[in-house]
DNA sequence: TGCATGGCGCCGG
DNA sequence: ACCGGCGCCATGC
């Protein structure tokens, strides 16, 4: 059973939908930008109404979000569900998803880590699809020459949870 | 099917 | 150090 529902965070307003009847909650998507929230739910043929929906599992992810971002965890303890993606974009998530709490990979790392070593073109662009914002952290890929490089929920987020875990992986 | 489009990389100037 | 130009490859139309 797919649910869905938003909070408050200190990154904005944040939009999320999970599957619910499992032992683990599973997040299928998460993202701060509403239009992407509309769009999501219209690729899954679900209406947007009823945000409101709350059960242990919500409880579960927004207090796992609201710990990360307060810098009481080491990393997001969450996993995600792909409902949507390509092969390519799957290989690309997951090569993603082991990138460790505080480090960095390139883009070009990626394309290669997933098996692609010339599609790092591709690799932002997958990266650009990715339906679960910091589940996902696709904040931990940058330029190879060092700059941060784009972020689609905002390059200021992106800086700042790539600061938020320098801080802590540094103390 | 071909072609334009992207959260990029690399090299010259 | 900072461009511009060209190359790269998976998608979508």
């Amino acid at each position: 059973m797919l649910n869905k529902a938003s909070f408050n965070s200190s990154i904005g307003k944040l939009y999320y939908i999970w599957l619910s009847e499992l032992k683990v909650p599973e997040v299928v998507f998460l993202s701060n930008i509403v239009k992407s929230f509309e769009n999501y739910l219209e690729e899954l043929r679900i209406k947007y109404t009823d945000l409101s929906f709350r059960d242990k599992k919500s409880d579960e992810i927004e207090n796992s979000i609201i710990g990360y971002l307060n810098g009481n965890l080491k990393g997001l303890d969450l996993k995600p569900h792909f409902l949507t993606g390509t092969v390519f974009e799957k290989k690309i998530w997951l090569a993603t998803l082991e990138i460790p709490f505080g480090n960095v990979l390139s883009y070009k790392e990626i394309a290669e880590k997933a098996g692609h070593p010339g599609a790092w073109r591709a690799a932002g662009t997958a990266l650009n699809h990715n339906p679960v914002l910091m589940v996902v952290p696709c904040h931990r890929v940058i330029k190879s020459s060092g700059a941060i490089g784009f972020f689609g929920a905002g390059e200021g987020i992106k800086a700042l949870l790539l600061e938020l875990e320098h801080r802590l992986i540094s103390v």
